[in-house]
DNA sequence: ATTTTTTACCAAAACCTTTTTAAAAACGAA
DNA sequence: TTCGTTTTTAAAAAGGTTTTGGTAAAAAAT
């Protein structure tokens, strides 16, 4: 229980023989400064291992070196994918993150937010839920740089990455309709996170543009673990006449699954399925799952890139549209 | 643009009539003070939006309400599944975390705690591989309490909430064993991750215990995805003498199932396989996979129990002892 | 040689809180 | 009135940085 005291500037500056003002220039090379008393104050940081104290240094500067990030469910691999690009981005930058998992909670999310802000963040990356729009209001009131993966509310002015969900869910639904599906159903979380009702909207978009008129669309009352929502609707799914699920996470589509298999429902011969994100497991699941494919790594690239030049002051693109794609694989038929 | 400048404690203070130490003193309960005043002062609270600057208290206070988080690979479903459990938990704390993934990379992993200390952190939660012994070091030198998950190396003090790896690794050997297979190897990622070492351990044990001297050992040489691992190594374990598997997490033994199902390899029949950790996947994969499972949630909420009664100078319990589990799906035989 | 500019450095203020000190005010009780 | 107790206050220090304004010396210009 020795309690190490931590070293200071005023340390450092003391062993270097120069003022403190000196030993934060060499740090920050705020100003110039001697080759010599470089050296010194460099030696004297080594031989006291000297670490700068953030907090200090945030509260008296304009911001520390943390980023926010907000995600519905750390758990669904859609999500912990996000987060370890962005992770493996920030980390070369001396970034530090703060990580919240909010269900897409509004409450919860404005209270993080808060908080972070008390901490005075440098950004926040934030992915999609309808609650957002006090969350983004807030760090703009506070004019801290922020971005938006995966989709936005209306007309806010606010940096996205947008991936378009409706053409999404317009993809998914046409490769049913081709592989030969006329009763297609399709099974989602509460909407609260908005991508999810776009994606229908682009499921009934492609019904109607087939002339299907037959359509059942099952929501989730509560916000619950997808995987159980899935597994929990799927016998609403098989009463004889649906031939086709779309299912708008994967997440939750493996729920789904996994009922059909237990009730012995063929896949894709009775019914086919298709979900949404293109998670890891999607490629080592039997029958493999036909999905739609999020850029995951572009979306999470471009959106911290975005982020940075937004912390540096540099003007840069406010707005990406990028566009999902469709992965057949095994649970659905291919095209016909 | 309006770039709100932060309301603080003085704000407040004038508002109320009162002096600053009142305000403080009302926040945190630290003097007594009259009914009258109190009220007034959260009045004028809730009037300005005020929340208090964490970096200011943090700096003259002993820490922050932040606690660090260390995972090699927030990807893994093992991890994420961990890191969404210790999140509920201390949300309702009012902790703030802090995120890190290290690959197990000790210079990444000390980077990171260094880091964090600067920031005063409260505490730490940290998934074990081999390097730690010197972050653990640091922390305990800064006094700051930390809680080591899954394993823990040689005769340390800190408090651990240990997994029987060692068990684990014999229950799945003695499995593949009762199921009928003789030549039985392990695959595994690199043993940075010390569990890994012990698992394998186990299995040498179980071996033994049954009198088999045949043994294969696969090591990836650097540490990457375990999935890639997995598939790569497949194919040196299709050689016509291996008729069990043992890969020492799930995430790597799906690799080995992708490539198997690929080479016409009957599961379980020609070869049985066996995972760990037991991660959402295997539930609806086909073949499901078999596996050890691990007691996350029960290790998540003892882990934060006790890093909890630590940071409130309570004297707890330093160490428990988990066992893993075994659970037989479809990538091996029913016990004969 | 004198003035101006530049360079290299320092001392002190500021950031916002908590905590301490000394003192003032309020109050009831003796 | 006087004493003791409780509540509140003002003021200041501490925590470790960044930043401002300034000074002294060196270099350049006159």
């Amino acid at each position: 229980m020795n309690m190490k005291r931590t070293t200071t500037m005023h340390d450092v500056a003391k062993l270097a023989c120069v003022s403190q003002a000196t030993v934060s220039h060499v740090i920050n090379n705020s100003a110039p400064v001697s080759e010599e008393v470089r050296s010194r104050v460099l030696d004297a940081i080594k031989t006291l291992g000297y670490v700068p104290n953030f907090l200090a240094k945030g509260l008296k500067g304009s911001s520390t070196n943390t980023i926010a990030l907000l995600v519905p469910e750390i758990n669904n691999p859609y999500y912990s994918a996000i987060v370890k690009r962005l992770e493996e981005i920030l980390r070369k930058e001396n970034k530090l993150l703060f990580l919240a998992c909010t269900s897409g909670d509004s409450q919860r999310e404005l209270q993080y937010i808060k908080e972070f802000i008390s901490y005075n963040i440098q950004g926040a990356i934030i992915t999609y839920s309808l609650s957002n729009s006090h969350v983004l209001q807030l760090l703009q009131d506070y004019g801290i740089p922020c971005v938006v993966l995966d989709d936005i509310p209306g007309k806010s002015e606010v940096p996205v990455i947008e991936i378009s969900n409706e053409y999404g869910g317009y993809l998914a639904t046409k490769h049913l309709i081709q592989s030969g599906c006329r009763h297609i159903a399709v099974v989602s979380e509460p909407l609260v996170k908005l991508p999810l009702a776009k994606r229908i909207c682009g499921y009934s978009k492609a019904l109607a543009e087939a002339g299907i008129t037959y359509s059942k669309i099952l929501l989730a009352d509560a916000p619950q673990d997808a995987f159980e929502i899935g597994y929990r609707k799927a016998d609403q799914l098989i009463d004889g006449e649906v031939d086709g699920v779309f299912a708008t996470s994967d997440y939750l589509a493996y729920g789904v699954l996994r009922r059909f298999l237990e009730c012995g429902v063929k896949i894709p011969e009775d019914i086919g399925l298709i979900g949404y994100d293109d998670v890891a497991m999607t490629q080592v699941s039997r029958p493999a799952l036909s999905t739609i494919a999020q850029p995951i790594q572009e979306m999470s690239e471009l959106g911290t890139r975005m982020l940075l030049n937004q912390i540096k002051g540099k003007e840069a693109e406010k707005h990406y549209l990028l566009q999902p794609e469709l992965r057949i694989r095994d649970t659905t038929a291919q095209d016909t």
